[in-house]
DNA sequence: TGCGCCTCTTACAACGTTGTAGGCTCGGAG
DNA sequence: CTCCGAGCCTACAACGTTGTAAGAGGCGCA
């Protein structure tokens, strides 16, 4: 059984709060005793049991991360970012998958007990939709990350996603491409991370007076490799003429990369690939892989910030938080500096 | 504030404990009393505060897994599993980085107050070695997983490393391969995956009568792909002649295809290549990657399903667990049958 | 009618911690 | 010599829950 402070108490003489005080810090304490609560303590080998103190404070000590799924690479970097940042903070952090569960289970997850057993969540939703926005009115801090929910009632971090598939599409454009073709796009859906990142594709064709072409779209609900290279298959038996692929993202460049490769053409020569996240991966892909940087870094570090700061007490409006990007050049879509 | 047993209970116009009975289903309560103690909870919106309920039954309801970094591919798939297992267990899981902390942060985080926050820890140790035997004699279920420390105090979870990498070996060597590099052994290091299964892979070339050439073997102590690609150079510098490459895990393996391909060789037909994880990524490479299965999800659902008994009071003796292999033919190393 | 038993409900204590209020001792000022 | 305050320490209550013991009421059986 673990040492307690009653135990450490009556080892060193003295009233339990006395030991409390010592740990704490308390600044009136006799030398002497203070050694001999120490000596106690360190002969039971007493620890504080969190879970009391807990209950006392109304603070664990520990925040949630809800994401889809860790086997994405771009959730596991996100998430060994964020419990860095966390632990920085004296902070542990608890994972929960979304997963395939749908939008019932992002709901639940925003009111299950287990909300109780950390001080706030940060949570990157992807099946729910605007019209859920109330279910995010909870009384816990929450912080709310990715494009599927704006003006809601939280704090809100996510990537300038208009802005940055404008630069990465103006990108290949300035490369000197002009057919290119889409990867990922979730057909019909107007909201979320893909339908904002081909605004910003639409929006670099019409500023450099490029027409658009619907057959140029390759769609995919999932963003595996396989999606990416199933899509990519599409758009090549189309028959429809192309010379650069932008894929939503790097999941989905590397499937398609892949599909291109089966069919011959080479990268970047004949078609140029730019994805999106610059996950871990990208640097080190054959060809290594041009892509967007979306500030997942930064990201990670301001959620829990912010996460802290309302866990704090912080009063005040939600907040809406915009990461910087960067496109980062590397083999797979070489610049106009080539 | 969120309401309280107290506030539902008076709201109902009963005693606290009888709305934590109908809560945990206590079989004798009068129907009507029931329903209006759930009437009660619903207008209240009450959920229990699992910090008391943890401090009174003395579990948590969650568990650590604690690995090297999350960022790695292979550990965020393990997280990935165990966090699923979890959840069927309807057990939270909260994740800890030991990344470069070394072995001091390892054996700190056995002893850390955090530990009572959970029931239980799967740990997956990179940097303490079997001298630190004596550390992992704590006062909490502890489920061990790796290579690092044999014959423990802990249940402990292990893949297969020397038959695997014996296997994988034989079937590059009936595959009609003779000079087989390696990438990514720890040089000089006697313990650990890379030990045993270089091991294995001496093994394989005793059995079928080829001579070990040290020339071949290519070290690194990291397992990155940078190291890969590096290490890989390197013994192509060497001048050495070799048909085949078994790098120690996938992403060592893509590392070393990598530098193959910027030497101008090619894979499988100049060189083929074998990893070891079998990671998501090994099936959408370029070329896809034959690799070894060792069994991670089976190591990640028996961990949480281990700790879980250990929870629940099981004594007796620490056990071995062994993982079953498989080699996953791809298309880096056609098998024989080709 | 009385007793015991079953059903339903309650009061109380406890899990281990910390905040609050207060008590004791001692030294120095009035 | 008394009083006060600073320094040090303690008792008690509370955080929200559940196990224990026991009480109230009703019913069947002798």
């Amino acid at each position: 059984m673990a040492a307690t402070l009653h135990d450490v108490a009556r080892l060193a003489g003295v009233s339990i709060k006395t030991v409390s005080n010592v740990i704490n810090d308390y600044p009136h304490i006799r030398a002497t005793t203070k050694e001999r609560v120490e000596l106690a303590i360190a002969e039971l080998g007493y620890t504080p049991n969190l879970t009391a103190r807990s209950l006392r404070s109304g603070r664990t000590g520990s925040i949630a991360l809800a994401v889809p799924d860790l086997a994405l690479a771009y959730f596991a970097e996100l998430a060994a970012s964020v419990i860095a940042a966390a632990e920085a903070s004296g902070l542990v952090v608890t994972i929960e998958q979304t997963g395939s569960g749908g939008r019932q289970r992002e709901l639940d997850l925003l009111t299950s007990p287990r909300r109780k057993m950390s001080d706030g969540l940060i949570f990157s939703p992807l099946e729910m939709s605007q019209d859920d926005v109330a279910h995010l009115d909870v009384d816990y801090p929450l912080v709310l990350l990715g494009e599927r929910i704006f003006d809601g009632p939280n704090d809100h971090l996510t990537m300038r996603n208009v802005e940055a598939a404008r630069a990465a599409t103006e990108y290949l454009i300035d490369a000197g491409r002009r057919r290119i073709a889409i990867v990922g796009a979730h057909e019909g859906e107007l909201i979320g991370s893909a339908a904002l990142r081909l605004q910003g594709y639409r929006e670099a064709l019409e500023a450099r007076g490029i027409p658009f072409d619907g057959r140029l779209i390759g769609g995919s609900i999932e963003w595996h490799r396989a999606n990416g290279a199933r899509s990519m298959r599409d758009i090549i038996e189309r028959g429809v003429d192309f010379d650069a692929v932008f894929a939503l993202n790097d999941t989905l460049a590397f499937g398609a990369m892949r599909a291109l490769q089966e069919a011959g053409l080479r990268v970047p020569d004949d078609v140029a690939v730019m994805g999106f996240d610059d996950i871990d991966e990208a640097q080190y892909s054959i060809p290594s892989l041009t892509t967007v940087d979306p500030g997942r870094e930064w990201i990670a570090r301001t959620a829990v910030s912010t996460l802290r700061e309302r866990i704090e007490g912080l009063d005040g409006a939600p907040r809406l938080l915009l990461a910087d990007f960067a496109i980062v050049q590397r083999e797979s879509a070489p610049g106009v500096a080539r």
